[in-house]
DNA sequence: AGGTGTGAAACGCTTCACAGCG
DNA sequence: CGCTGTGAAGCGTTTCACACCT
């Protein structure tokens, strides 16, 4: 007993995460979830491996940073570990979204039960062209981001998703932050400046492909 | 003169490059350009190192493993280290882009020159949905996919980039590979299944933002 | 002096290999 | 026996520190 509260502590101290850690979960989570769908109770850490594409051991290792959820000979209980993964991703509480950015919005739209079985949840949808004001998409409507700000402080999302292009998403982003955003996704190629107690995400797709242009000629 | 030549020959031989040197060197090339619209002639490594946000000691050792570009004392010249860091990138090179998917497109077609500055041009855009067929964005016109056969077989491009959604990416990064391309950027969320000759990029929008989620509590 | 190029140290991440448990 | 959890080895990346060049 002392063992386990011992363990249990140790475990609790583990605050940092890398990213790659937190990464690779969110894989082993779709993993789980396919294996759900098959109707499978158990798997073995390295059944496990194979989906995701990963070594065995390191996925025995990244679970180990959080507790002891296998049992051996039998491996992993699957439900049971899709909860303790949803836990330390801190998934499942209910979360609001705000996102800026009808075209990138309307693409995910058809997915978006990926991000509610998981609590989230979109709240708001804006857009700053005025052609897709007004428009709706599922069971939202395109409002301007002039409503940013009411709409927020009613809201109170903790994440923004952002993609207007320029000076437009700087203002998005800001509005956002000063609204208690914790983290923000910017899919606008341009460097957001926030205050540094906000969490940003950028993916620039023009700098991907150049990226990928390394690749052409072998 | 030998020692010249038993260096280029070692660096020469440096066939591999980590995905990490990559994409820094890909930043170099945002902070040169910076640098060079300032009207600055040279930087040291910790200039660019501050710009960009890495450690120094890092670029230069980045750098050292293609050549040795800089003057002691007086740093690196920016004209020229813009060049090479060109040339181990492969870029510069007159390269074809397709692009499946009119509403990412039109996000990115404002700053399309900075492809073009690398010598990329996008050569076609497509999109499944038939309200996006026919639209006008910049110099594009948006075509059926159904017209990517014939129009790939007289483009020939390198790369494609596929923001449908679902199977039709899959379909339409299928037809990409078979016409040649050698590099996918892959923005449907899906999974995409190639022939191994092809390299695959795959963003996933609604992935990041759970991942954003563990943030959001501290 | 001032700054590059680079061994050597430090660090972090992944894989190996095996004790120990069910 | 089979499989987990984990110390130790292995490997790649980053930082340090300094010889060397201009």
């Amino acid at each position: 007993m002392a063992r386990v509260l011992e363990r249990r502590k140790r475990h609790a101290e583990e605050s940092h995460m890398s990213e790659k850690v937190l990464s690779r979960l969110r894989w082993y989570l779709t993993a789980l979830e396919s294996f759900q769908s098959e109707g499978v109770g158990s798997v073995s850490s390295w059944q496990l491996a194979e989906r995701v594409g990963v070594n065995a051991a390191l996925i025995r290792k990244d679970l180990s940073k959080f507790g002891e959820f296998g049992t051996p000979s039998s491996g992993y209980r699957i439900d049971y570990l899709y909860d303790r993964i949803k836990d330390i991703l801190h998934l499942g509480v209910r979360r609001s979204i705000v996102w800026v950015g009808a075209c990138t919005f309307a693409k995910q739209e058809p997915r978006l039960n990926r991000l509610e079985r998981q609590g989230m949840h979109v709240a708001a949808v804006f857009d700053s062209d005025a052609g897709e004001i007004g428009k709706h998409i599922g069971d939202y409507e395109v409002q301007p981001v002039s409503a940013m700000e009411s709409v927020l402080a009613s809201v109170r999302p903790c994440i923004a998703v952002i993609s207007l292009s320029g000076s437009e998403a700087q203002q998005a982003a800001e509005i956002a932050a000063r609204h208690g955003v914790k983290a923000v996704l910017n899919l606008s190629g341009a460097l957001l400046l926030l205050p540094k107690r906000v969490r940003v995400c950028s993916i620039d797709i023009l700098g991907e492909i150049m990226e990928l242009c390394y690749y052409c000629d072998v």
